[in-house]
DNA sequence: GACGATATGGCACTCAGTACCCTCTGTAAA
DNA sequence: TTTACAGAGGGTACTGAGTGCCATATCGTC
């Protein structure tokens, strides 16, 4: 029945426009009562994304059980959860994207959507870096770049069509997150720039790449 | 007249709750007609935030003027406007953020407002950076951290009463954002860490932070 | 005093969302 | 077979946000 109403909702929203299109219309085409429409869906915006509560609970569960990953591994890796579901169905998932760029009220329910994710990813990278100090706000900042990177990867596939490759942009726009935030310094040296003046740094084996940013800059004194 | 009606919803909203108060109890409070209303606010959500359009306003013009800024410090700048707009009016503030934390509609209606300033970022970053290759997934990434930044830094300083300094919560959430993605390391040494092994990494001088990183890493062989 | 422009009020309407109650259907116990 | 019950769906009426349209000031100008 909510597969019912989501797909009677959708078709309608794609062949009007979304706020061209009531409740009644679409429990019309469903067949079912107005009622019930508000029994499944708590609002209307609610039937364009009838899938993010499961993935919400999936990526909820994913990070519950993370374990001993390296902490921006872990969030990357529910974000490719969340992909995932958008690439199961490319059509769907493009024309919505096309539906939802032209109607501000979807907007705007898509950034509640995602902003969700994003507190869960927050909340998940608090436990692993602590509240206190600055972890909170690591964690906050570290969300919403794997938050952007992501949607910037899936955008990108989105507006292609869904022709390319949705796994591979993604998978390069998290890269450049986990290149800043990972705590991927364990060790080794840099081949020296063949151009004009170098420099060179020494840093503690084993410290997280953003603590040896940080060290650096306070060397340097910019800090 | 703007400002009657937004004061009059504002001591409402206090009073009895957003949900609560109608439309009709404001312009009642306020003595105008309900019409006025919203010629003055699209909607019951926009008497909440009512400054917000001007600042936002202020932010791209602004950024349209950073000229030879360094990119993360010029948005860094811009999201500090936006933090003195709220640090103008402590107690106001305060009572908003209260008040928008119990309404599910505010909360969503903030992240639209908050979204429009993390565009403006990003497309002046993307100005900055190229459009292409990997400058837009920069911009968008900076442009979430320093909004992600900028909320923790205020947040702390809202849920401390507006007793704390909000100028410097917020820089300090800055300054991490800097620090990683901040072009800012031009040639020094870091003193060696005194506890066992070090790292010895060498990069061309003059070389963006983001860059160093990334070069670290990829020398690592972890990229 | 006539006139146009701009600001405001009033009215009626649509539609999302909710509260309340009804009906139907299937199930299990008597 | 009848009765009791539960749960899914349907119907009705209501509230309240937001819009369109028109009437009405109010004010400066000629």
């Amino acid at each position: 029945m909510r597969e019912v109403l989501a797909e009677a909702a959708f078709q309608l929203f794609l062949e009007r426009g979304f706020e061209q299109t009531t409740v009644d219309d679409i429990v019309a085409r469903a067949g079912v009562g107005r009622r019930s429409f508000f029994r499944y869906f708590p609002s209307k915006e609610d039937a364009v994304f009838p899938d993010h509560e499961r993935c919400l609970a999936d990526v909820t569960a994913f990070l519950a059980e993370a374990g001993d990953l390296e902490p921006v591994e872990a969030v990357s890796d529910a974000a490719r959860l969340v992909l995932r579901m958008y690439s199961a169905n490319p059509e769907f998932s493009v024309q919505r994207y096309r539906l939802t760029r032209e109607v501000p009220g979807l907007r705007t329910y898509e950034l509640s959507v995602v902003r969700r994710y994003e507190q869960t990813m927050a909340g998940y990278l608090r436990g692993r870096y602590g509240e206190s100090g600055d972890g909170a706000l690591r964690a906050e900042v570290i969300a919403a770049s794997v938050v952007a990177a992501h949607n910037n990867g899936l955008r990108t596939w989105l507006r292609s069509g869904g022709e390319g490759d949705a796994e591979a942009a993604v998978d390069h726009a998290l890269g450049m997150v986990r290149r800043v935030w990972g705590s991927g310094a364990d060790g080794a040296a840099a081949t020296p720039s063949a151009e004009g003046d170098v420099v060179v740094m020494v840093a503690a084996k084993g410290a997280p790449m953003w603590r040896v940013v940080q060290q650096i800059e306070s060397a340097i004194g910019q800090g």
